[in-house]
This record gives C-alpha cells, sequence and structure tokens, in this order.
DNA sequence: CTCCAGGGGGCCA
DNA sequence: TGGCCCCATGGA
C-alpha cells in the first residue's frame, strides 16, 4: 500500500506540477486563509485577504481591535462574512495565547490540535490545515476530495474523518512537505475530475 | 436559472 | 451517530 501511494503521488505531481501551498506571507495569514476558505472558492478567498493586507490588517492585534462591521465589509467576497469575521476574532484570540506560552512551537502536536479544536468555529480539516501549513506539524489533511481519492482508487473506506487521516499517516513517511503537496494533489486531482 | 467551492455548528430524532 | 438546515458570495 506504501508503494501505491507513493506511486499514486509520483503520478499526480509529473501530471500536475508542484503546488507549493499555502499561498501565503505568514503563518498568520495561513491561519486567517483557513478559516475564510470554509466552503468557498479559493479565488474569493483571496479577494478578501487583499482587502485585509490593504487595510494593514493582517496581524493579530490589529485584527482584533478592528470593529466586526468594517471586517465584514472587508472579507464579504469569501462570503459567511458574519460567521466568519466571528471566527477569525476568537482563532486569533487562540493564536495569541498559544503564542505567549513558554516553549509553545515545542508542544505535542496532538495538545496543539486539541486547542485548535477547541476553538468554535474550527473543526478538523481547518484545525488540520493550519497544524500543517502554518506550524509545519506532520498531520495529513483531509477533505471531500480525499475521501473521493480513496474510494476511486481503492484505497480505504471509512467514516470518520480520523480514519481516513491515521490511514494516511500510517502508511506515508512522515514528512510535511510531502503531507503538504500531498493534499495539494488531491484537491488538484478532485477538481480536474 | 442552478450548482458548488480548499466547512462547521446547531438542532432533532 | 445521522440527517438537515443555515451561513453568503461569486464564478461557471
Amino acid at each position: 500500500m506504501r508503494q501505491k501511494l507513493i506511486e499514486l503521488y509520483r503520478r499526480l505531481e509529473t501530471e500536475h506540477g508542484k503546488q507549493n501551498w499555502w499561498p501565503a506571507e505568514s503563518p498568520y495569514e495561513v491561519m486567517v486563509g483557513a478559516i475564510l476558505t470554509q466552503n468557498t472558492n479559493w479565488r474569493n478567498v483571496e479577494k478578501a485577504i487583499a482587502n485585509l493586507k490593504s487595510a494593514d490588517l493582517l496581524y493579530p492585534h490589529m485584527l482584533l481591535e478592528t470593529e466586526n462591521r468594517k471586517l465584514e465589509t472587508l472579507i464579504r467576497p469569501s462570503g459567511f462574512y458574519r460567521q466568519k469575521t466571528e471566527r477569525l476574532k476568537l482563532a486569533t484570540k487562540k493564536w495569541l495565547e498559544l503564542a505567549g506560552k513558554a516553549h509553545y512551537s515545542r508542544m505535542k502536536t496532538e495538545l496543539l490540535r486539541k486547542h485548535w479544536l477547541s476553538v468554535k468555529g474550527i473543526g478538523k480539516e481547518t484545525a488540520d490545515s493550519i497544524l500543517l501549513y502554518a506550524f509545519n506539524r506532520p498531520i495529513f489533511v483531509i477533505d471531500e476530495y480525499t475521501r473521493r481519492f480513496c474510494d476511486y482508487y481503492n484505497l480505504f473506506k471509512a467514516k470518520e474523518y480520523d480514519e481516513y487521516r491515521i490511514f494516511f499517516e500510517r502508511i506515508l513517511p512522515k514528512r510535511v512537505k510531502l503531507y503538504k503537496e500531498y493534499h495539494a494533489l488531491i484537491v488538484q486531482w478532485g477538481k480536474n475530475r
């Protein structure tokens, strides 16, 4: 199975090339993007992020000090703008809480994951995206494309999110760059199908 | 016009 | 747990 997964990876890489996810200038921008992209086309997220950058608000403290109505206007293109304004602020508070902890960068990945999952508005997929792409933790991100991918190539069948995640993490070498590219390639595969 | 995108929470049986 | 609804914009 390991060879099969690696073979599929190489095939996707040959077909689609390097994806270089996540397109962001900072880890915090990754976190913001992870929330804004919930059930939303990435093109719309880019518009929202560009608006936040233009307003010089893509920093934890700056964002927290901004009125909700102003944030809502800026992120409007990404949809669900009222919910997402609330979620951005809650996630940013968690961001600062973690940053304030001594040696938080050495915190075990499972503990870090629990921290993010405790934030209202952050589910498993969003938490794992943040862990992998902002914190560089070896967590394999699962989404609907990944489930279809597993089904299409008869790799694995399950119901729970974590069953899929653990399937990939147990079989693939624990390499962050591999996890990042593989997830991005699966998404690309899903879009082009 | 309909459908869906790099989801998640709340409610109800 | 499983199903359904809501959130909202913009592109195809």
